[in-house]
RNA sequence: GGAGGGGUACCCAAGCGGUCAACGGGAGCAGACUGUAAAUCUGCCGGCUUACGCCUUCGUAGGUUCGAAUCCUACCCCCUCCA
């Protein structure tokens, strides 16, 4: 790949980067930089949301770089203030080593491992001596401190910053010239502690690294940020039904947003997708491919193509699951009623709630809609039961006994 | 330390002695529509029920009353202002 292409492709979907003129210098030395991506110790459960910067370290790797993945151990003991965030408990070691693991796991779907180096900011920031925070503190002001957009608001409306909170940027900072990050990566709202690292280079007499921000991914709503909190994520770890489905659940607006920031086609490939949309080609045959792609990334493509299939006979054809793994519920000698059926099975919360979706017509034993609220299954039954058309689940009832 | 405000179902938020399982909004679920969605419209949205009803809920614990989310007492928690 030549130079130009090599930094628009670095530049892809990036929402800013600080500064263009030094990436291109750094890249045109034609040495591997070291590109650092920190994360929070806690909630190791990855969602599409964090491969958006996941994407863009395994981009850096593919063109021969570097990538440290840093762990903020240390820094999570404080507890990032960006955002208002409530101050985290402190984890213990063990919990930390659990969570690394378990990240691993996750991040080599996407990540080279031969290109990646796990860290832990404890490795440097612990042994510290009081004296040396001091140091870094001295490098930094409390003006500059408070420029940053949430410590602002929070001075000027009287809410309480806690000193140990300005201690986070440092401290994150401080880590760029413990690495001697040649690039850091983050959320758009990392932008700040991204820049407190340039500085703090600077002061400890090394380049600035380059900061790349990316724009935080909305969720399958389409309105906030993909969240776990929210329920509006694409967990990396679901089932692949459930993956493909959910992809296939958000509007067809947002569906471009996920084409710029998760797919690895090129850009020229996406545009050319848009124009036949625009061209009166479905959408839908569209996110299709957008769900398979991701799909595939995380559970490979024999399990892609049947998810897809999977997806279409269930929501196009409206017919059930081919595989579903039969459940045996035992019932009394004299049968069981339909709600406490769908209650026994797991499809509805309550027989309360069971009887309002059989009365809204939700209800389908075998694919045929039963409104008969009443209804007496029998033992030696095996039923397909749906609520719905997501819910499914295949029952064998046996007598009890 | 002083003064004041508040804690209502998943979230926000009305209610301020009976007509309250509790207005309204959001989220969620379902039906219709569709290209799968989104949007829109409609319904549901504490539990149990042989559908007649029954049971539990408005920070916690007591009390007053025929009757309390609503009044009283104590306690717990949160917030704001002053110091």
């Amino acid at each position: 790949m030549n130079f130009d292409d090599q930094l628009a492709e670095l530049e892809r979907g990036a929402q800013e980067v600080l500064l263009k003129s030094d990436l291109a210098r750094k890249v045109a030395r034609g040495k591997p930089l070291r590109v650092k991506a920190g994360f929070d110790p806690t909630a190791p459960d990855l969602h599409l949301g964090h491969t958006v910067l996941l994407n863009k370290m395994r981009q850096f790797q593919q063109l021969g770089h570097e990538v440290i993945f840093l762990i903020g151990d240390f820094t999570g003991l404080i507890g990032d203030p960006s955002g208002r965030n409530q101050t985290r408990p402190a984890l213990t070691p063990e919990e930390v080593q659990a969570n690394a693991r378990t990240y691993e796991r996750q991040v080599f779907k996407i990540l080279d491992p031969e290109r990646t180096t796990i860290d832990f900011n404890s490795r440097w920031l612990s042994p510290m001596q009081a004296a040396d925070f001091v140091r870094l503190a001295s490098h930094y002001t409390v003006a500059r401190m408070l420029e940053r957009d949430d410590f602002a608001k929070r001075y000027k409306s009287g809410q309480s910053i806690s000193i140990h909170e300005f201690l986070y940027p440092l401290a994150q900072g401080y880590d760029s010239v413990a690495l001697k990050a040649d690039v850091e990566l983050g959320g758009t709202d990392q932008k700040f502690n991204l820049l407190v690292g340039r500085q703090l280079q600077t002061a400890y007499g090394q380049e600035p690294q380059v900061v790349i921000t990316l724009p935080l991914l909305e969720g399958t709503d389409g309105i906030n940020k993909m969240s776990k909190s929210l329920g509006n994520y694409i967990g990396i770890a679901e089932p692949p039904t459930d993956m493909f489905g959910k992809v296939m659940s958000v509007s067809d607006e947002l569906m471009w947003r996920y084409y710029e920031l998760l797919s690895f086609r090129p850009l020229a490939e996406i545009a050319a997708l848009r124009k036949a949309a625009a061209e009166g080609r479905n959408p839908r045959d569209i996110k299709l491919e957008l769900a398979k792609e991701i799909t595939a990334r995380f559970h490979g493509g024999t399990e892609a193509e049947r998810a897809q299939r999977e997806f279409l006979a269930r929501v196009s054809d409206r017919t059930v699951p081919a595989d579903l793994p039969p459940r045996v519920l035992q019932v009394e000698a004299a049968g069981i009623k339909l709600p406490s059926l769908l209650k026994a099975a797991g499809l509805a919360a309550s027989t309360s709630e069971a009887t309002r979706k059989i009365e809204e017509g939700a209800v389908r034993i075998a694919g045929e809609r039963v409104t008969d609220r009443a209804l007496l299954l029998n033992a030696g039954a095996d039923l397909v039961l749906q609520v719905g058309s997501r819910r499914f689940a295949r029952v064998r009832l046996e007598p009890k006994g």
